[in-house]
RNA sequence: GGCGAGAUAGCUCAGUUGGCUAGAGCAUACGGUUCAUACCCGUAGUGUCGAGGGUUCGAAUCCCCCUCUCGCUACCA
């Protein structure tokens, strides 16, 4: 009999450094999935792996003095050693430096050109420094940047370029034809709306700026952009080849039926890689999900902040099984979630030891001390079964549905409603009253019964979310797991089965004081490495950008830059970055809007000396007249730092 | 600026094509129970359903307008 394939794909991670807890969720997630696919009877294939390529990548490299390679094999590891933690099920860790990777890559470029989709192009005349764009002449508005409408910059790089516009008609048809194909939908407007309907532009696919990545095996000072080697990857993991060599596991996988991704590159996934497929003459993938983040309480993480949680320290407060539970049941399904140090507690207190750890803790307690651990079934039913029967057979349609549909965290809570409804039949028959007479003993053996086959049945179905929780759950009831099958049937264990004579607790309770102060401890010991770590660099963090091409000192001298104190400032109503100053210069009087407004108040603005370029051609911005340029320094984050004198000069001083 | 989403209990959110006294979970209070990890079960709540106007026998739901929040995008000289 054949069975129905299932292939599953993560983004793969960038081995820029160790992932957060808001990465691991996806692994996590993608893991929950397949495995209840695999549960249901599909022949899965799971495929994750690390993206490794890239200029970012070459520069941390160099900053720790290692080769490129073996710094990604360090991270690579890390990344892996995380999922393995996190009991993800993957068939296939990719790495984008696997070799027959890149030679496959390789190959899928040369076709691609070959076929004419992809075509050398020049920056020479098409290049715009602001915009850090590339163009083609047919893209030029009379002979200019279409996006700022001002001259581009004569450059003499070469560079591969991806005709994107071919493709864009078809894939518009085939969005509009396959709903299901972006999730959550919303995201779909975004892509059609502000990509698709206006007009693709054609990608530059290749750079020349620097060698860490896949070079293009026929012209090979240029390196093949990171999104096409990356996005490769869910074809060449399971053996795609472009001269139709392909694996017979390719031909039966391909097409995917889900691309789990971030939300931050559902653009890359819904218009980019459709159209790479598109030129392949490959079907597309059916459904790709763009899931929100797990956010910090106090909003994203990020290392500069201070404030990122990692799954190892999760699992060493909570173990694996509380922290899947917590990413996949907190997380909503459209908007981003939040994770924090003390919600973590509270949940793990309230539904995995409260609801789902007594449960199973009471239950056994009960069989031991009314029977020996033995449990009976004794056909001694009362109309009270019926709704927890009903209850309890009904959850696994309710479970699958809500998987159809891709809620997981939906799904879950229907497996806590099983427990919770164990709990009250526990209530409503009261064992410990029928204990204590001898007729109701019959009974009483029906009603223990009756809890451990519901207990079995909930286990099994919480397989895909906390394997090892359901293990442990079944081994004290010396129960076997129940295949999907068997779960529309109420009292597959057998009668006069014993469990186990000690039940341990499966989640203790936590205090949150004590947590806290532990996290605490925690945080203070990382701050003082980190210190301590910077005190031997004795070197401030660095910023590396994209060099841009050489200029002449004569380019550079057209420029005029010069002091200038802003008189005046206020906000530009109409925008929600801009900032308009009246900047003196000398004796005239400028007007300059400046993107600063998450940085600067205008209050705070005036009275600045700033550094100025005057002679920058005059632009509307948002309405508004611009006559110059303030200049900024950028830090991470974003974050802006005006460049003021480091001594008092007059306004209008020269800058040379 | 363009496109889109949203505003419901203290908190997180459900509310199908307009219809019976607007719901769930967590937190709170009270009651019950003792098999169990001070646990479980029950009860009680409080809501100008963002503001205003309109359609209708009837609006959280449909229309108009306003305020605010968020996402994508453009702009950020």
């Amino acid at each position: 009999m054949d069975k129905k394939k299932y292939y599953i794909t993560t983004a793969i991670a960038y081995t820029s450094g160790k992932p957060h807890i808001g990465n691991t969720y996806e692994a996590v997630l993608a893991d929950s999935i397949a495995r209840f696919r695999r549960q249901q009877g599909y022949d899965v294939f799971f495929q994750t792996g690390t993206d490794e390529h890239g200029q970012k990548i070459e520069l941390k490299a160099e900053e720790k003095g290692v080769t490129c390679k073996e710094f990604v094999d360090q991270v690579a590891g890390e990344i892996k050693n995380i999922w393995d933690m996190m009991n993800t099920s993957y068939d296939k860790f990719i790495r984008t430096t696997d070799e027959d990777h890149e030679r496959q890559v390789q190959k899928i470029f040369r076709k691609l050109y070959e076929k004419g989709d992809i075509y050398k192009g020049y920056y020479e005349g098409m290049y715009c420094t602001p915009c850090e764009s590339f163009f083609t002449e047919s893209q030029l508005v009379d002979g200019k940047c279409p996006d700022c409408g001002r001259p581009v910059t004569p450059a003499k790089e070469e560079a591969y370029f991806f005709r994107m516009s071919k493709y864009a008609p078809r894939l518009i048809e085939y969005i509009n034809s396959h709903p299901e194909f972006i999730q959550p939908v919303s995201r779909k407007n975004e892509m059609m709306n502000n990509f698709l309907l206006p007009g693709l532009q054609d990608l530059c696919v290749s750079r020349t700026s620097f060698k860490w990545g896949i070079p293009v095996d026929f012209d090979p000072k240029h390196v093949v952009y990171v999104w096409l080697d990356a996005l490769t990857n869910y074809i060449t993991g399971i053996g795609y080849d472009c001269d139709g060599d392909s694996t017979e596991q390719f031909e039966k996988l391909w097409p995917a039926d889900l691309h789990l991704i971030g939300k931050d590159i559902i653009r890359f996934h819904t218009i980019y890689w459709p159209i790479f497929l598109m030129a392949l003459d490959l079907p597309l993938p059916k459904q790709v999900f763009g899931h929100p983040w797990l956010l910090q309480g106090d909003g994203k993480m990020s290392k500069s902040k201070g404030n990122v949680i990692y799954a190892d320290q999760l699992v060493d407060f909570f173990g694996v099984d509380a922290v899947r539970y917590f990413v996949l049941h907190e997380m909503p399904f459209e908007n981003d979630g939040v994770i924090t140090w003390e919600l973590m507690v509270e949940r793990l207190n309230s539904e995995l030891a409260n609801t789902l750890g007594n449960l199973v803790n009471r239950t056994i307690s009960m069989s031991n001390k009314y029977f020996g651990g033995e449990v009976r079934s004794t056909g001694v039913c009362e109309p009270v079964d019926e709704d927890l029967k009903a209850v309890v057979l009904g959850t696994k349609k309710k479970v699958a549905d809500k998987m159809e549909d891709l809620r997981v965290a939906d799904a879950i809570t229907e497996i806590f409603t099983l427990f919770k409804r164990c709990n009250k039949y526990i209530d409503e028959t009261m064992p410990w009253a029928l204990a204590k007479e001898e007729d109701k003993k019959d009974r009483l053996a029906e009603v223990l019964y009756n809890l451990v086959e519901g207990i079995c049945i909930g286990a099994s179905l919480l397989e895909s979310f906390m394997p090892d929780t359901t293990q442990r759950i079944l081994t004290q009831l010396n129960a076997q797991k129940r295949t999907y099958e068997e779960l529309d049937t109420f009292g597959l264990y057998p009668s006069g089965n014993k469990v186990t004579e000690k039940p341990e607790i499966l989640f203790a309770r936590l205090d949150v004081k004590e947590i806290m102060e532990k996290v605490e401890a925690m945080r203070a010991a990382e701050a003082e490495e980190k210190a301590q770590e910077e005190e031997h660099k004795e070197e401030a963090p660095v910023i590396d950008i994209e060099a841009k091409p050489e200029v002449t000192f004569d380019d550079f001298m057209k420029m005029q830059f010069q002091v200038g104190e802003i008189i005046a400032c206020e906000e530009v109503k109409k925008s929600k970055k801009l900032l308009c100053s009246q900047v003196k210069i000398g004796s005239q009087v400028k007007q300059i809007v400046s993107g600063i407004k998450s940085n600067y108040k205008p209050e705070d603005m005036v009275g600045k000396k700033v550094m100025v370029l005057v002679n920058l051609k005059p632009a509307k911005l948002a309405g508004v007249l611009s006559e110059g340029m303030i200049l900024c320094a950028e830090g991470e984050d974003g974050m802006l730092a005006l460049m003021t004198p480091d001594k008092d000069v007059p306004a209008g001083a020269e800058i040379c």
